[in-house]
DNA sequence: TCGATTCTGTTGGATAAGCAACACTGGAGC
DNA sequence: GCTCCAGTGTTGCTTATCCAACAGAATCGA
């Protein structure tokens, strides 16, 4: 039903081998950086063909793209906010996990790639922005829901970096960062009702 | 070289669906106990197709010998028990590792079943006798090797049992236990040094 | 700069795994 | 007795993965 699954009966060895080649990307970035990994490296450490590698992901940038779009995704699962309507609840709930997979995807990454970060920018953007669309366009608003789910989730992602850049010591919760900065966020959604 | 590795160089899938038909059944049968577990159920959690079963192994039978079997080499490589000789302290070792892993499966079969203890008896009797046969040989004794390890297996296996069958407050720990038989094993090996 | 090494993509042919269908068995309930 | 149902093995065909080999790019040390 939802257009967020593109893929749900798969070929068992097909879900097997990407989420073989998903698990030891995630092992040897984090022990090697992005960086200096290879696609050999990811092969040897699933135990799986390198020419399977190639026959599902071009390069070791599609796999990167792959991992973080289907870890922000059950993320979004895990939580049920992918089979949700708006709430200010849900919303709060979605600012706190874009802030804790922004952190902890960081602190699985060493040392520290540009690439990396950018495309978990991309890809979690574009996640949050047709999530947010959604909510807005099952509401009936009146507001454009492109345009206000774009500001929203450029918004939610630029605070949420912010957060997890703050390494200082007086850094709140996710949890209480989110209330300070949750009426800034549904204002400008425009959706909480007007005075 | 060791006689104990007729599996090393395998083709990668097939190592991957033993290892997940292994592991499907242990949850399976620590939940449903082994009588009632059928082939679908292991294929099932396991992600892998029945058919795919039946080219592995001719029933659920065959795959509780092979986890057993593949349960106990585990072990002993885990120690490196299979690539030593001869000492009072790896014999120490050995015997602490068979009542442990009495122990532990018998557990991990929910209810309890007389094939699987069956199955049990006969595997790692069978490993055991096969391992200190090794040990007598490179010692170059001048006791039968077949005869003694045959006994010695026995008499191990045994006394294992009853210490994983005796359930009472004052059952001692599997070293305690080791260390009150262990002159008795190693004197009915006649590998001690005679007076 | 050059040679050597390592990694990258890609290919053709071999093999394991998936799938849907089938006949068969054995037990549960009527 | 009977049917019904769930599990068992087995089959022919399809598809994904493996493997060895290859040529070209990139990296590194002399």
């Amino acid at each position: 039903m939802s257009s967020t699954f593109p893929e749900e009966k798969l070929d068992p060895r097909v879900k097997r081998t990407r989420q073989l080649l998903e698990q030891a990307f995630l092992d040897v970035v984090s022990q090697k950086g992005f960086q200096s990994v290879s696609v050999q490296d990811i092969t040897g450490k699933a135990g799986v063909n390198r020419a399977t590698f190639y026959a599902h992901f071009p390069d070791k940038y599609a796999l990167l793209d792959y991992s973080v779009r289907q870890g922000f995704r059950q993320e979004l699962e895990k939580r049920t906010l992918n089979v949700c309507t708006f709430s200010i609840e849900n919303l709060r709930a979605l600012i706190i996990t874009v802030c804790e997979f922004i952190s902890n995807a960081s602190s699985h990454c060493n040392p520290p790639s540009p690439q990396f970060e950018s495309v978990m920018e991309t890809q979690v953007k574009a996640q949050l922005q047709e999530l947010i669309q959604n909510w807005i366009q099952k509401l009936g608003s009146d507001v454009d829901p492109k345009i206000a789910s774009t500001a929203t989730s450029w918004a939610i992602y630029g605070l949420a970096m912010q957060w997890s850049h703050d390494k200082s010591k007086k850094r709140p919760s996710a949890e209480k960062f989110t209330d300070d900065v949750l009426p800034l966020i549904a204002g400008n959604l425009s959706l909480m009702q007007p005075a």
